[in-house]
DNA sequence: TTTATATACGATAATATTAGTCGTATTTAA
DNA sequence: TTAAATACGACTAATATTATCGTATATAAA
């Protein structure tokens, strides 16, 4: 589903925290929870999440934190939604097909074409 | 938000179902129901969503039900799911901005791109 | 080597949203 | 008058999202 959690508002709002920055230059969790109201935890575990996918480089221990990636760039909002938040598309029934009605459905089609073009 | 909840996946089996018939044919709740394999009661609540937006034409007493309303080509597909769903975006605040952290947001701009994009 | 500060992460609780049901009223053709 | 259909508010159940808790691990600095 094509959709923006919480989560995904939390990581847009820290990667664009950090890009401000210099590229070498380290931010931590609590720095941007208390720069923008957001709960520290969740955003943790949001950021761990991109460090995971790549998105981020983490640096741990003291004085450590998250700066952006070098490749950045070359990341596209696809792949960057796709790694958050799952597959995109407006209907699940694209990416796994166990749907009791498969026989039946008449809208798998145009839908399809749909999430093709959105993707 | 974009989300196709199950109202609009019922709307659109529905709405295509009544398309491959002649245009003044109708067709009852039931008879869309049993055939799909889909709830009534909730099917009937969207039908009745769809004939208040103009999207279908209901006819009642026996022997009733709905058709498509004749202008259904000139409906978007924006107009069509902002009709079910309310207004279309990623994030809430491009409509309702009383957000708490307004100010101190630092992705709105970025994000009305997209909506804009989007719609 | 100890301490303080930061990331890492699974489990669980709280909340919000969505899906579905129930009961009843209204319309209207036969 | 009856039966079959739409109309609709209120309620319940199911699911998904959001947030918190507890604990482990890493590491720079005292």
């Amino acid at each position: 589903m094509l959709k923006i959690t919480r989560k995904v508002e939390y990581a847009l709002i820290a990667l664009r925290h950090m890009q401000l920055k210099q590229s070498e230059e380290l931010t931590s969790t609590k720095e941007i929870a208390t720069r923008y109201g957001v709960p520290q935890q969740l955003l943790a575990k949001t950021l761990q999440h991109m460090a995971r996918d790549g998105i981020i480089e983490a640096v741990q221990g003291p004085a450590g934190g998250y700066r952006v990636a070098t490749n950045l760039e070359q990341i596209s909002m696809k792949d960057f939604f796709e790694k958050l938040e799952g597959p995109l598309g407006m209907m699940d029934c694209y990416f796994d097909s166990d749907c009791i009605q498969f026989g039946s459905c008449n809208i798998r089609v145009p839908i399809q074409r749909i999430n093709d073009n959105m993707r």
